[in-house]
DNA sequence: ACCTGAACACCGTTCAAGT
DNA sequence: ACCTGAACACCGTTCAAGT
């Protein structure tokens, strides 16, 4: 019976939610959110732009399943390593998924509907930080001043018209090269931490490192303080 | 000669540059950046949508001119104040200026021609840090980390589903009654802390300064560890 | 049950014309 | 010098049809 009804387009798998969302990651990974539209997308599935309607509502239930595969990529805190160390492994874990997916930068709190792989993000980074011994009130300080630096820095690396150290100098220099000459005298101290970015290079990785163990330390250190009113 | 030479048409003022950039940040803040179309902006100014081509090369240039427009609402670091209290005042300012044009958020610094305001604002810091006694290196690790917590929040301001701290109460008891009663048992810790921000109120004005002055405190700490290689 | 084709109401931008 | 009108190559999405 089975073969009976396979047809000659057997050639192509059957469409599924699951192919469509990964194919659209793949394409907004290569081409930017721009570049994802309902008929590149069609096209990359070999396949008309009206059949995706069938597995997706439309482009915003679309990017929503998208976000929550970004979300399912950042390791969930492990609490028996101790809170420091757990916040720390997920903001580095976080911030590798999005410059893996830059095109996730700004969207992965902003759906309405999030999906269950977000909802087990924070439901574990909440338990986490409660079961240390954090208030309900300093779960959510640290909740945001740790996210609110890793969805910046994200956003600083994202937009910033570099990837690699070696690409810092080379633009540092031709940003140098194409101002007018007036900008050496009018922005003296932009142009003078700009040449030396360019001489030593930029690693985002020790940068961010280096801003998160600030930002952990600052929350150690008012930790006591922010126990003493550990009851609300 | 002049009024032989002024026709019907001088109910509108001559068009011009500014008086587009104005208004196109008007649209984009009532109405988002999705709402600005170089056809509403038509409208508004009372034009045909070729016209604005004349005082801006597209809508590139245009969004370029309106950023730089924010830029200069954000208040210039005054180096005689230390650096401490002129950091603070800027990264206050400057969340202050994104949450008035939240459109704003992921373009500061994606520009590639930045404006006059930008190179100012950038140079200021600079010259604040560094007549303060950072090194280079220091000066841009203190960039980075400031202005990542500050676009960060400023993401997280304009992304989150409320406004005040009365409307994170109202969403936070929607989402609870909406979501299936098993969120309850799948997201405990989750739950427990909406519940709790619900009851206790959420305002973004005394979360992003107690953000900001623990970030403060850890460079302030850090200082002199890092003056030690000021030469460098 | 799943896919298709044609159409609609939008975009940003070009080009040739108007005054 | 500045503005206009018509057109082009795109969008996301609806609707009626095909198999």
């Amino acid at each position: 019976m089975a073969y009976t009804l396979s047809s000659g387009s057997a050639r192509r798998p059957r469409l599924n939610r699951d192919a469509v969302l990964a194919a659209a990651v793949g394409i907004a990974d290569r081409t930017g959110i721009d570049g994802l539209t309902m008929r590149t997308l069609a096209d990359e599935l070999g396949v008309v732009p009206m059949a995706i309607y069938k597995h997706v509502s439309g482009k915003d239930e679309l990017i929503d399943g998208m976000v929550d595969i970004v979300w399912a990529e950042v390791e969930l805190p492990d609490a028996t390593a101790g809170w420091r160390s757990a916040m720390r492994a997920r903001a580095v874990s976080m911030r590798g998924a999005l410059s893996r997916h830059r095109w996730a930068v700004g969207l992965m709190e902003s759906r309405m509907q999030p999906g269950p792989a977000n909802l087990r993000q924070h439901n574990a980074m909440m338990g986490c930080l409660r079961e240390s011994g954090f208030s309900f009130r300093n779960t959510v300080h640290v909740t945001s001043v740790l996210d609110a630096y890793v969805y910046g820095f994200a956003l600083q690396e994202k937009t910033l018209p570099f990837d690699t150290a070696e690409e810092s100098g080379q633009v540092a220099e031709q940003k140098r090269s194409t101002q007018p000459e007036t900008a050496a005298q009018d922005y003296p101290y932009l142009m003078e931490v700009v040449v030396e970015l360019m001489r030593s290079g930029y690693d985002y990785t020790v940068e961010f490192e280096l801003g998160l163990d600030l930002i952990l330390d600052g929350i150690e250190r008012l930790r006591p303080e922010w126990a003493d009113e550990a009851g609300r």
